[in-house]
RNA sequence: GGGCUGAUAGCUCAAUGGUUAGAGCACUCGCCUUUUAAGCGAUUGGUUCUGGGUUCAAGUCCCAGUCGGCCCA
């Protein structure tokens, strides 16, 4: 990389008194190399490590704003080191992008001759100078003064080939947000759909809410909990399913119109759509139904997506695989008339009937003791949900399929829910909430099994003191994230990934 | 949980059961004052994930394990 930086005795022993013995040998010499460079740095009484240093803004900001002949201070990484004896063209980068800077090695003063044969690639540096346009029009810093501000005592990975190995990109992220372009983009949008669902929300005239995530009983989904104990109270504790219920108690409090968008945890398997923790948004409108509440759903993801006509995804190698429409208005289907639409006459049949045809026409896995209602759904799923890409508003499913929701005024057997299909997938669902705090407690006493133990009896009483009719949504941002960046996995859409630990 | 599949240099990847496991980049050294995946030359760098087994011979085949990936439940 650069020539002038002299004779250095490679000492391994210092590498080695901090590394543990399988680390290779390999290693310690790209360590001790870097390791040396920072006694160097150290040894005229500079701090490695640096401190505080004042800039002219990012490195995008000084891009935006260069013109030849201003003076220019700015840090960063550096990342790149092209060396030509005397001239060394440098890259400055940090998240916004990158700039060349270029520093002339024949005239400087020793400390920053020292700081120059000090540099290894990753070394936060900040630099001023003057702005000025080489020959090849690369608009560039010629910096007269550069600061060592922190020691990389380990090589960046990637490089040209950036950083591939799946499991390194989610047990370390920062060097996968280092060294991959696509992970920085993917994390930068979503803080912006954070912002923008907040944005949206407040605008609408929405509080947002932060209820419990240790809850006495997990209640408002059925999900495995996590468990957890107090000790200065001496109970259990559970990490919140769902935030539901404490949304709800909300609007008997008199707030009508609120949303959270935070965390759940659910103690089940992980797998490329499933985490332990996931973050949620719930949005609960009094006076409002489930057709508002699709109409709401509808609005949101739209602005989410800049508005957007439609959302092209895309394979590995950057081939659209599937174009998604976002015109609008977005279809609104009842249940029982799209399973008619894949299967014509399956309601006129018997229940053996649907059996059969299902196993025979129409090709589907039908377990032994199948409930009716259940083979119904396995057609609805394998012939409409996973055939259906742009989105679609399924409503009036039958009551079997989500128990807590109100029943349709006109047909007790539907309930006034809507599920949100996208790109193959339940998305995202809406309901008219149950207010009758009498019909509520039927429902959650037949869900649990009967067992009143695990009554949310706190939550009943709620109801008892009147909740206003509502509209209530539910959105998971992680699906969202997958479907708006083009990610096949939950994993490259939540920064941090659970996974099974290392040794 | 089941099936399939993968793990080789810091990174990205090669290597019919057969010589001392290679290449590019990075690192280190030499040359170079306008490059940008800089260039040219040289030198380094390996517990082939771990543990067994088969074989004259294993990165390669078999078994078990660890950690991933894909599919299914």
């Amino acid at each position: 990389m650069t020539g002038s930086l002299g004779r250095l005795p490679v000492l391994l022993s210092h590498a080695m008194s901090t590394e543990n013995a399988s680390t290779s040998d390999e290693q310690h010499r790209l360590l001790a190399a870097r390791r040396q460079k920072l006694d160097a740095l150290r040894a005229p009484g500079a701090d490695p490590f640096g401190g505080r240093f004042d800039t002219d803004g990012t490195v995008g900001d000084v891009r935006a704003r260069f013109a030849e002949g201003t003076v220019f201070r700015v840090a960063g990484r550096v990342t790149g080191h092209r060396d030509f004896g005397k001239s060394h063209f440098l890259d400055l980068s940090d998240l916004t992008g990158r700039i060349q800077f270029y520093v002339n090695s024949k005239s400087l003063p020793p400390e920053q001759s020292a700081a120059l044969n000090a540099l290894d690639l990753g070394d936060f540096w900040g630099i001023e100078g003057e702005g000025f346009i080489t020959k090849t029009g690369e608009p560039t810093i010629r910096a007269s003064r550069f600061v060592p501000l922190s020691k990389a005592l380990r090589p960046p990975p990637g490089g040209y080939y950036g950083l591939a190995d799946v499991e390194a990109r989610h047990r370390q992220r920062y060097l996968d947000l280092l060294a991959n372009e696509k992970s920085r983009a993917t994390f930068l949008l979503r803080s912006k759909v954070l912002r923008g669902i907040r944005e949206f929300f407040h605008e609408r005239g929405f509080l947002e809410v932060e209820t419990p995530m240790m809850q006495p009983l997990a209640g408002g989904a059925a999900a495995e909990p996590f468990k957890t104990h107090h000790n200065a109270l001496g109970i259990d504790l559970f990490l919140r399913i769902a935030p539901e219920l404490y949304l709800k108690r909300l609007l008997v409090g008199g707030f009508p119109k609120v949303f959270e968008l935070n965390r759940n945890f659910r103690n089940e398997g992980l797998s490329r759509r499933h985490n332990p923790e996931f973050t949620m948004l719930e949005a609960y409108w009094a006076y409002a139904d489930m057709e508002l509440m699709a109409d709401l759903m509808e609005d949101l993801i739209c602005r989410l997506a800049d508005n957007a006509e439609r959302l092209e995804l895309k394979d590995a190698e950057g081939n659209v695989t599937r174009t998604v429409s976002f015109a609008r208005p977005w279809r609104r289907a009842r249940y029982k008339d799209l399973v008619e639409e894949a299967a014509p006459g399956w309601f006129a049949l018997t229940p053996e009937g649907r059996v059969e045809r299902a196993r025979g026409e129409l090709g589907l896995e039908i377990a032994p003791g199948m409930a009716d209602f259940e083979v119904t759904q396995q057609v609805f799923e394998k012939k409409i949900e996973e055939k259906t890409f742009d989105p679609l508003f399924v409503t009036h499913l039958p009551k079997e399929l989500v128990p807590l929701a109100r029943q349709n005024a006109a047909d007790p057997s539907l309930v006034d829910v809507f599920e949100l299909v996208i790109n193959g997938m339940e998305f995202a669902p809406g309901y008219t909430e149950l207010n009758d705090p009498d019909v509520q407690r039927e429902r959650l006493l037949a869900q649990s099994g009967g067992e009143k133990m695990s009554l949310d009896e706190d939550f009943l009483l709620a109801l008892e003191h009147g909740m206003p009719p509502a509209g209530g949504i539910g959105l998971g941002i992680d699906r969202l994230m997958m479907l708006l960046s083009g990610s096949d996995s939950i994993r490259d859409v939540i920064l941090f990934p659970h996974l099974r630990p290392k040794e």
